[in-house]
DNA sequence: TCTGATATAATCGTACACGATATTTTGGAT
DNA sequence: ATCCAAAATATCGTGTACGATTATATCAGA
């Protein structure tokens, strides 16, 4: 082991590369999802729900790797601003069914030119966006692994 | 362009990957740093610090991608809890001095085991972590060339 | 010297993300 | 049928991050 290990310094650090990029790539979508009064969350969410509709919230967390006590909240404001609804399941009065609302539908197609910004703003090849994209996934999953939020225990995405 | 990037499926976003590789990883952090009454982003201010003491917010800013709307509520927390003094310099009055205390500096030899939890939570080769973080910051530097925090406009990190 | 622009930090409001906990519903074992 | 554990969601408190704004100090040019 260098002595390094026990002085990280911050730029060697896996850790703070992640957490740096991911804040970098944050305020990179802000200002594209502000006209659509979207946080990134929510936008997360609405992608997942344009795949398969109505879902349960767990169902959702286990996509996104979050909670309830994360999503419950984010899910409210969202069936606030009209974006989507909210409502038991009679088969299992327990779950709580997400559906898209016309407007909640409509965005996808308001959305549809992030991508291209985005790639652009990585100054990166197709193949190296995704070359570092799957390496990020396999990342991620070594990771919860060890440690990982009740609903990926069960069915890792 | 193909169909796809109009209908963004989930797993196929490299900003996806980014966001829930680094929710994981700060899961991961958490258990690590919990005994030491640490959150994430108040080691990395510690690990800026390690690395050089006495530094005025803007220039931790810089570091860190972050601005003083963030650090100044943390630095006051890391304050109360006797890890750091913040002082303004007398040579101008504009800047806060934010420097180790005792307590701040030992802290140092009690996060000397983390790099080697990461790590081995990553179950990947030191090569490949190496390559994955110099992707990472290649990539936040490229973002901030479109988009930048402005302590970070001034001085890319 | 004075004045306006710039630099630095702080404050405010909003929205995550987390651990811990509570509430309600369901299903299985007796 | 009853009871108990598990499942699904919600609630609460804390700590980031962010945009927008404010307050004070410094500096440069007229």
């Amino acid at each position: 082991m260098s002595p390094a290990q026990f002085t990280p310094r911050l730029q060697n650090l896996l850790c703070f590369s992640l957490y740096a990029a991911n804040n970098a790539m944050n305020r990179l979508y802000l200002p594209l999802l502000e006209p659509l009064k979207l946080t990134y969350a929510q936008y997360v969410v609405l992608v997942v729900l344009w795949e398969a509709d109505n879902l349960p919230v767990t169902r959702i967390g286990e996509k996104l790797g979050l909670e309830t006590n994360t999503l419950t909240p984010l899910l409210k404001r969202m069936e606030a601003s009209g974006l989507l609804t909210r409502q038991r399941n009679p088969k299992d009065e327990r779950q709580v069914i997400v559906g898209l609302t016309a407007m909640g539908k409509k965005l996808q197609a308001k959305v549809a030119h992030i991508p291209s910004c985005i790639g652009e703003a990585t100054e990166m090849q197709l193949s190296e966006i995704f070359d570092l994209r799957d390496a990020l996934t396999g990342l991620r999953k070594s990771l919860n692994r060890t440690v990982s939020p009740k609903a990926i225990a069960r069915k890792p995405a």
